[in-house]
RNA sequence: GUGGCCGUAGCUCAGUUGGUUAGAGCGCCAGGUUGUGGCCCUGGAGGUCGGGGGUUCGAGUCCCCUCGGUCACCCCA
């Protein structure tokens, strides 16, 4: 019964994200609707939930995320359901379901879950921004999704993301490799740390990928992919290295980069914020995989696609102090002290009028209404006293620059928040440090 | 799943070898200012000391359990 009495609580590695944080993520949105709209990308809403096995066929039943980390559950008819752990399987079974021409080019915004223990940058439910460009195998196309994945992180501000690109082959060429990695392996196995002598012979790729020093040393001469990619999968890549270069988007090619879904063939890449000294500073990544539409029941299509975790960006953004967000101000804030009807008339007119307004209740004294005023940044008040009253007029105060209140008929009223709207710079409540305007145009990019 | 650290007001924290009615700053409310916010002053509200059990004359302080938070490993956004 004690139980009971504690208050409640999100779960654990969720978040609540309320006013002024949430205006920062519709900015976020926005902007990433902005760029990739730009390129042709449409937004599509999936289920938040799938049939397990869209996620086991698509991820793979081998990988951490679905061997260990899915919200599954059973539902009433005692169908097998789960939470989407990541966004590309749940698009890639919508183009399936409904084969839209190719190249079919969309973008998404979803919350994803992962029962994992939360941690600095990482949590059970956590919301992605990605795309997903179905239909084609052509290296531009990496090069145009990598692109953008770029623009977006360069656009918000970040002055310092890390990409590295790596290619896992394919069908051709990657399954002798893998054969030729193991049988390296396989003799230096003691060496290996206890969890990779373990899964060597399983997804041999993963010891590479290892931070483990004695791994490290062990793999320091193993055999690399990149030594390995057939002729098609090579000249892939180099066009996608061209590409980037051509479009100065900076990057390293990394031939440990492993990523933890099955489906990925010939492109990956990963965006690391270093300034995000916590150990998760993964902000983004994705990879092509020609043979998952297959996988899902349709016809042989290649894709590829991104995404980006809203939350680690954001983190990574704080730790440069970059995309700062200015909620939009209220133009004015009605103080009524002669019983409430003024304000409740007048806030209705100023907003029926497309202004922004608010006002106090309860009654309360003109200097507590007038410091709710001050305390929610509105641009004036519009204030009303007995002697307004009995004049038919309004008192406007300007709150944010520092001049004369004036005295205006009621009629007035909107004109006059209007124009003070227009010519008062805003200033958001509880602004703290460095105020910027609340429309993005500039950004400077620096590229190393 | 494994491990470290931490749970005292809305927030950030103090709380001396266990010892009377548990404190501060900020925030909030009210007043100083019977018509005017930001600064200042005064007062006030607000605490199951995460929860349960134990030791003790006495527990915020010690012990056990439990719940929660946090960081790290694994892996990932």
């Amino acid at each position: 019964m004690a139980d009971d009495l504690q208050p409640a609580r999100a779960p654990g590695g969720t978040r609540d994200v309320l006013f002024p944080e949430s205006a920062r993520w519709e900015a976020l949105v926005a902007r990433f609707a902005a760029v990739v709209e730009a390129a042709g990308y449409g937004l599509a809403h999936t289920p938040i939930f799938e049939e397990t096995r869209v996620f086991r066929r698509g991820i793979g039943a081998g990988s951490d995320v679905v061997g260990k980390e899915m919200y599954e559950f059973e539902d009433r008819g005692g169908r097998s359901l789960a939470l989407r752990p990541e966004g590309t399987a749940p698009l890639v079974r919508a183009f399936v379901q409904h084969r839209p021409p190719v190249p079919w080019k969309a973008w998404y915004v979803t919350p994803a879950f992962r029962y994992e223990r939360p941690q600095a940058g990482r949590y059970r439910q956590h919301h992605q921004l990605g795309v997903e460009a179905i239909g084609t195998g052509d290296a531009d196309l990496d090069v145009e999704v990598i692109a953008l994945a770029h623009d977006l992180l360069a656009g918000v501000g970040l002055s310092r993301v890390d990409l590295k690109v790596h290619s896992m082959g394919d069908p051709t060429c990657r399954p002798a490799y893998l054969e030729e990695l193991r049988a390296y392996l396989r003799p230096r196995r003691a060496e290996l740390c206890a969890e990779h002598a373990e899964r060597l012979e399983a997804n041999p790729l993963r010891v590479l990928d290892c931070k483990r020093p004695e791994c490290r040393a062990v793999t320091a001469e193993a055999p690399r992919m990149l030594d390995h990619l057939c002729e098609a999968c090579r000249r892939h890549f180099d066009r996608v290295r061209e590409g980037l270069a051509a479009l100065d988007v900076p990057f390293a090619v990394d031939d440990r980069l492993v990523r933890g879904f099955d489906y990925y063939t010939r492109t990956t890449f990963e965006f690391t914020a270093p300034s995000l000294d916590a150990a998760q500073n993964g902000v983004g990544g994705g990879g092509r995989y020609d043979g998952l539409v297959e996988v899902m029941g349709g016809p042989p299509t290649p894709g590829i696609g991104f995404g980006i975790g809203i939350e680690r960006l954001l983190l990574a953004c704080d730790a440069e102090q970059a995309f700062v967000v200015e909620p939009p101000a209220l133009d004015a804030f009605v103080v009524d002290v002669v019983g409430g009807a003024t304000a409740r008339d007048l806030t209705a007119r100023l907003r029926r009028s497309g202004l922004r307004a608010d006002r106090a209740f309860d009654g309360r004294s003109m200097r507590s209404q007038l410091k709710a005023a001050d305390r929610s940044g509105a641009r004036c008040a519009v204030i009303v006293g007995p002697d307004e009253l009995a004049a038919g007029e309004v008192a406007i105060r300007p709150l944010r620059v520092d001049e004369e209140q004036v005295s205006v008929p009621l009629d007035a009223v909107v004109d006059a928040v209007r124009q003070r709207a227009a010519k008062t710079p805003q200033r958001a409540p509880d602004a703290s440090g460095t105020a910027e305007d609340e429309h993005e145009d500039e950004h400077e990019e620096e590229n190393p």
